[in-house]
DNA sequence: CCTATTTGACCCTT
DNA sequence: AAGGGTCAAATAGG
């Protein structure tokens, strides 16, 4: 199962991509003789894009093991569904087992990109009822949130244990604007769905017909086109987390939500692929099964700059939780840490092989 | 019967 | 200790 891209390789793509886009603006703004002031802040978000892009190249020039066949560290290694074969095993829970468990999936976790959107249902998309992301996702939990109107509901890729999809969502309805949601995304999605490189589970189910195969490069440049012209995105807070909640583009999403009015079970778009960046790009603005929608209508007013939507905020702290987890750094298909940080804590007890690690393996271990 | 959702409990992080 | 995220038993729906 070999994957064109992997997080950081994603990461990389989109500060070049803000870079470019930044570098335009700059020039944009050098046309028009705007003020000094801004046309600075434009130089220095250039500069640190180039610099984190040179900095994730350099992890990874010595990171031979992601040279070749990158693979993600949520990788698919074909491993039949196992989550039920383990409940017989255990049916007294081994707390400590399970904290430790958890803990690792935990490091795991903070690995993950994260980004956020927002997605504005409209009443079109509310009769349309089209609206999904190719991916299905399957809830597993709902929380209320201190100090928000609407419980925040947790989604997690169906396909979690069959194909190792580790990919996760929270919704939480807007405050201000109901009509809003924030859609946070975790990890990208893994599984064959935006992909095409993994067969369909055994027996198909309903959502198998969701997306078509659209991963070729062309379709990519497209996205890529797409994202261009018509994507307003957040760089997530590169310095304060007010950004965090800056609307980064809008478009229309099911209607379910606001029919159900408790109950977040939507699909928005934005799926960023892990291992393939570009094409969980192709996903939302190319399904055939969102067609009608005019993502990113760009009808938040917010002068934003093109980039990816990849959480830069967590970069670095979840960095350093990698780092804490990961004594053998060298084979991590993450990231190369060759680098020094102040503080290297070691947890005996974990020893992250990333070459074989699948998730499963842990809940299998239960 | 199988899969998805609901929901209280549990655990982790802050 | 509080709040947030996840688990998993119970329940719902096809």
């Amino acid at each position: 199962m070999e994957h064109g891209w992997n997080w950081e390789q994603g990461t990389l793509v989109g500060e070049l991509i803000q870079g470019l886009e930044l570098a335009k603006q700059l020039r944009l703004q050098l046309d028009t003789s705007s003020s000094a002031q801004s046309t600075h802040l434009l130089v220095q978000k250039i500069l640190s894009s180039y610099e984190k892009a040179l900095q994730i190249l350099k992890f990874n020039v010595g990171a031979s093991a992601t040279s070749g066949v990158p693979e993600s560290p949520l990788s698919i290694n074909g491993s039949p569904r196992s989550d039920d074969l383990d409940k017989d095993n255990q049916d007294s829970r081994d707390v400590s087992k399970k904290s430790s468990l958890m803990l690792k999936i935990g490091f795991c976790r903070k690995m993950l990109p994260r980004w956020t959107d927002q997605v504005r249902v409209t009443s079109e998309s509310l009769l349309e009822g089209t609206h999904d992301d190719g991916h299905s996702w399957r809830k597993y939990g709902q929380k209320d949130i201190l100090g928000a109107k609407y419980p925040r509901s947790y989604y997690r890729c169906t396909y979690r244990h069959s194909q190792d999809c580790w990919a996760t969502k929270q919704v939480q309805r807007s405050d201000e604007d109901p009509t809003i949601f924030e859609v946070t995304y975790r990890g990208a999605h893994t599984c064959a769905h935006g992909n095409q490189m993994v067969p369909p589970p055994a027996s198909p189910n309903k959502q198998e017909h969701k997306s078509t195969n659209l991963n070729n490069n062309n379709q990519q440049l497209q996205s890529l086109l797409s994202l261009r012209n018509g994507l307003r995105v957040d760089t997530e807070g590169l310095d304060n987390k007010e950004m965090a909640l800056a609307p980064s583009f809008s478009f229309p999403s099911t209607p379910f939500e606001l029919l159900k009015s408790e109950n977040h079970s939507f699909s928005p778009s934005g799926v960023l692929d892990n291992n393939n960046i570009l094409s969980s790009f192709s996903s939302p603005f190319m399904s055939p099964a969102t067609s009608e929608l005019n993502y990113f209508s760009a009808s938040q007013s917010q002068t934003n700059n093109f980039g990816v939507i990849l959480d830069t905020r967590n970069f670095e702290s979840d960095l350093k939780g990698l780092i804490s987890a990961n004594t053998s750094a060298t084979n991590s298909p993450i990231m190369d840490l060759d680098f020094s940080l102040d503080q290297v804590e070691l947890d005996p007890n974990f020893q992250f092989d990333a070459r074989g690690f699948s998730p499963n393996s842990f809940l299998r271990s239960k």
